[in-house]
DNA sequence: GCGAACATACCGACTAGTTGGTATGTTCGC
DNA sequence: GCGAACATACCAACTAGTCGGTATGTTCGC
């Protein structure tokens, strides 16, 4: 992943406008309802700048959900619930924090790559493979949580790390479709929490207080 | 909703035949990679039938929506699981038939409501209230059975029956997205025995054994 | 340290094909 | 013989992608 899209130089490159208005506009309109002129528009270049960069339009596709990877993961490392040391409290912090984020409109929280590869996943390979890293990658980051926190609570389950993390993926794009339908983070947040009371019951919050 | 698209003659009409094909379609390539010359090739039906009964694609698209609740309420209707008379076993029966159907092609088992919704919840208002209509219509179905279980094992929560009836639904479309993700429907499958999990855990089963 | 050769970034008019939608038939049950 | 249910022919607008061209570096022999 060589991203040279500012290329020393202070102003952003329309490769990196380009992308940037992706996000927001298949947020919106979703992937096949955007045009290529839509995000020339958005982004303030042209046509000519666009094939430039990219070499199709699932070419920006796949780049923007790279790009989608690229700024969650800087924006969940730098999220205030991972300072915290205790591997079950940060689990649950992490779901408060996705909690906390369902502000604003609806396009601005909900997530590029459940968006793109309900879509295309039949269409575009190509796309739904890129969608697919996304998402797995950001659940290994949860898995490790998981699996942290069921070692230092001595957890035996029939459930595995990977597959709650998974599952709580899962929840959250679930969440979002929901909000869609209904236009309006509240029935997103109601389900995030019953996925925390979920999690607590597995760790068995308040019946376990000491570690091993 | 009067349907009348068999119109008392045995072979189907061009109605039902584009409404079928619009649920195989949009299901595949999404709402808005649907074309009307899709639909109609899949139909076998010509042009001007669709623009006879639809006046226009987004016409179509609440049809398809309003069409989708129809069949799947049917479909539910007479499922095994409804003559179980205990409550939260029939509960608990209805999450294990949800994991029963995963089966076969993705397109024939993701829900219409869930994929249409996530593309057009911005631009076309009239489908996404029919998709609401469809999801929220089969969540308080489930929601019944939920009130009633809690009803008979006497269960006081901080959570409503309506909560949990949405959460259900957020985790079987989440699991959609995760399946279509990876392409194959093993995720959703072990996102829904996690669902039960909470179920379970949430009505106390194993401990709990009479009714009240 | 300078100019030729080359590379990168970007522009915007153009095109070939597609799209939703229309206008005008035709068929056929009643 | 009339209206609902279809079929055929067509169109204006739009779409992804192309192409010739410009402006601004960068490299390097000398």
């Amino acid at each position: 992943m060589d991203d040279d899209m500012t290329s020393a130089t202070g102003r952003p490159s329309a490769r990196e406008k380009l992308l940037n208005a992706a996000l927001s506009v298949i947020r919106t309109k979703g992937y096949a309802a955007t045009t290529v002129d839509d995000l020339c528009r958005t982004a303030g270049v042209t046509k000519g700048a666009f094939f430039h960069h990219f070499k199709s339009k699932e070419d920006l596709g796949v780049a923007a959900a790279a790009w989608w990877s690229e700024t969650t993961s800087a924006f969940f490392d730098s999220a205030p619930y991972q300072t915290i040391s205790d591997p079950l409290e940060r689990l649950l912090a992490y779901l408060d924090f996705r909690k906390s984020i369902l502000a604003g409109e609806l396009p601005e929280f909900t997530c590029l790559a459940g968006t793109m590869v309900q879509e295309v996943y039949e269409t575009h390979p190509a796309i739904r493979d890129a969608c697919d890293m996304s998402i797995s990658g950001h659940a290994a980051t949860v898995e490790a949580m998981i699996r942290e926190a069921m070692i230092r609570y001595a957890i035996t389950a029939e459930w595995t790390a990977s597959s709650l993390a998974l599952h709580i993926q899962a929840v959250i794009q679930g969440a979002f479709i929901l909000a869609k339908a209904k236009h309006g983070a509240a029935v997103a947040a109601a389900s995030i929490d019953h996925l925390r009371r979920y999690v607590e019951m597995l760790f068995d919050v308040g019946a376990t207080r000491s570690a091993g």
